[in-house]
RNA sequence: GACCGGGUAGCUCAGCUGGCAGAGCAACGGACUUUUAAUCCGUAGGUCGUGGGUUCGAAUCCCACCCCGGUCACCA
């Protein structure tokens, strides 16, 4: 939307006259004559400030049966109006709720009276009056006085809402487009409320973390988001430049290796939550900039951490709704700890049925190949037996699975599992088939670090655009010497996904990435 | 990236065997001083995603493109 707005002009217009202009929808326009007519009145559309004595839904908790004459003051958005000339019914909004207001002629000034005929749906005002029980039984304000707070010059695709016998509200002919309502997120939370809890969910998941964090000592640090190299994970990252030092600088994919060398620096435990960069394909699990929960607690392993995830876990399951059975895309899905806890290889030998550890590469390639794949061709061992798990054994879990010792070549910050090299000591958690956490006893040998990262070297000149870049720096952070630690990430928005009950990521994302809108 | 579905009034949608562009809600005018999807009477509202083509005539058929969703592929 590309639009002249030269010297105060909008499309070529002075800005009072487009929104009078003939080609504005006629809600705009009537909305315009009414701002007017309001500023005719020496009313201003926009006011400074208001003091309300409570929110919508603590306003509604005062009122006692019998208990007339309590006094409150509310402020809103009108997000219904019913109006029969010498009194009128809305419903007022805000982020607690709604709260139904009741405007009589005969209890308001002559000016008030001009201004509550001026209202439209989506106007932000502020009411002063009773509480008062409805002959219909619901609790009202009797409005006394009122304020216009903010005038809404477009109207807000507001649905009707319809409360049945049994309590459920019922929205009629509502905000439903997904693509406007990711595009104009405002007009989806002003309007969906279920779309405001989800978020109102979100927040207090996270704020159950860092609580839990806290208490247990670790320190909450923030690492660069601009990095002169990236590491931490596998995935393409987005490139960037700085101007005044003409370098190229890189979004962080990961926090991982910045979080690791703070361990070094004594700051035994530390945790970041931190929105990551991919340049990758964006569908229902991935949009490119997400955010991820890092921590590190020295002297730790996977063991512990295995606890840690559990804990995290549950702590915001319960933050959320108190329970720790959660419905997740039809099922059930059970938090309760302890949970399963399955090695790598014998996952695959329960879903797939067979032993793909003494498996050669050949037979890993017939397998993937007979499952339809037709790119097993070209994959290396680790990649074939990534496809492999993902393919036969994430779908099928649906509880939270604690799935440990990984082949090491897929982890290359990980320590190598005691008495079985070719492992790491890492797992992941899977629920209702999808990754939710990623960790491992982090490795620390400055020798065994260089190596693996040569390996990357190598696998990147082959080709594979994914693969780690040699981070000298930390490597000599490790020099130094970082203690045992064991680390943990947890996908936050996959969290908030499975704790409100959201099949896509965009759901629990109040600005997912979009296109450019060209379609008008 | 491939395939499928979708884009029509401010919102939710119908119209798609080519023949004057429709409904409900919202809006506007009127009636109604305890309504609640308020009700009743009346009015107005559209570059049918964009561009091209076929046709006497295209929202409808054909081609290209844009955007959204789904499935698959890619990707932790």
């Amino acid at each position: 939307m590309t639009s002249q707005h030269s010297s105060g002009q909008r499309d070529g217009l002075p800005i009072r006259d487009w929104y009078a202009a003939a080609e504005r929808p006629k809600p705009i326009r009537d909305r315009y004559a009414k701002l007017e007519k309001l500023t005719e009145l020496g009313v201003p559309a926009y006011s400074y400030s208001f003091d309300p004595t409570d929110d919508l839904t603590s306003a509604l908790g005062r009122y006692e049966d019998d208990s007339e004459g309590i006094r409150v003051r509310v402020a809103g958005r009108l997000e219904s109006l019913r109006d029969m000339g010498k009194s009128a019914f809305a419903h007022l909004g805000d982020r607690s709720g709604r709260l139904q207001v009741y405007f009589r002629q005969d209890d308001l000034s002559e000016l008030d009276r001009e201004i509550r005929k001026l209202l439209d749906l989506g106007d932000w005002i502020g009411v002063e009056g009773e509480l008062f029980r409805t002959r219909t039984g619901e609790v009202t304000i009797r409005v006394e006085s009122l304020e216009l707070l903010a005038k809404s010059m477009r109207p807000l695709p507001l649905g009707k809402t319809e409360v049945t016998d049994d309590g459920e509200s019922v929205v009629h002919s509502g905000f439903a487009d997904v693509e406007s309502r990711y595009r104009q997120r405002y007009a989806d939370l002003a309007v969906n409320p279920e779309v405001r809890a989800v978020f109102m969910t979100r927040a207090r998941i996270i704020s159950a973390l860092r609580a839990k964090l806290d208490r247990e000592g670790y320190l909450e640090v923030e690492t660069p988001v601009l990095q002169p190299l990236y590491g931490g994970a596998f995935a393409r990252p987005f490139t960037t430049h700085h101007n005044s030092l003409d370098r190229k600088l890189f979004l962080r994919i990961a926090d991982e290796l910045y979080l690791k060398r703070l361990v070094v620096g004594q700051l035994d435990r530390v945790y970041e939550i931190a929105k990551n960069f991919r340049n990758e394909g964006i569908d229902r699990t991935h949009n490119p900039e997400f955010t991820m929960l890092e921590l590190y607690r020295a002297y730790a392993d996977y063991r512990t951490m295995m606890d840690t995830a559990e804990e995290l876990v549950t702590e915001a399951a319960l933050a959320v709704s108190g329970e720790l059975q959660v419905s997740y895309d039809g099922h059930i899905v059970d938090l309760a700890r302890p949970w399963a806890r399955i090695p790598f290889f014998e996952a695959i030998e329960n879903f797939g049925g067979f032993d793909a550890r003494s498996a050669d590469t050949d037979e890993l390639r017939r397998r993937v190949q007979g499952a339809g794949r037709s790119d097993a061709a070209g994959l290396s061992r680790t990649k074939l037996l990534d496809v492999i798990f993902s393919e036969w054994v994430e779908p099928e879990l649906v509880n939270p699975t604690i799935v440990f010792d990984y082949p090491i070549e897929m982890s290359p910050l990980a320590k190598p599992k005691r008495g079985d090299p070719e492992l790491a000591e890492r797992f992941e958690v899977i629920v209702a088939g999808t990754e939710l956490v990623n960790a491992f006893s982090e490795l620390n040998d400055p020798i065994d670090q260089w190596e693996r990262f040569s390996e990357q070297v190598a696998q990147r000149a082959a080709g594979d655009e994914e693969a780690q870049t040699l981070d000298e720096d930390y490597v000599r952070a490790l020099e130094y010497g970082l203690p045992p630690t064991g680390g943990l990430g947890l996908g936050i928005d996959r969290l908030v996904m499975l704790l409100t009950d959201r099949s896509t990521i965009r759901e629990v994302i109040l600005y997912p990435i979009m296109r450019d809108d060209e379609s008008d």
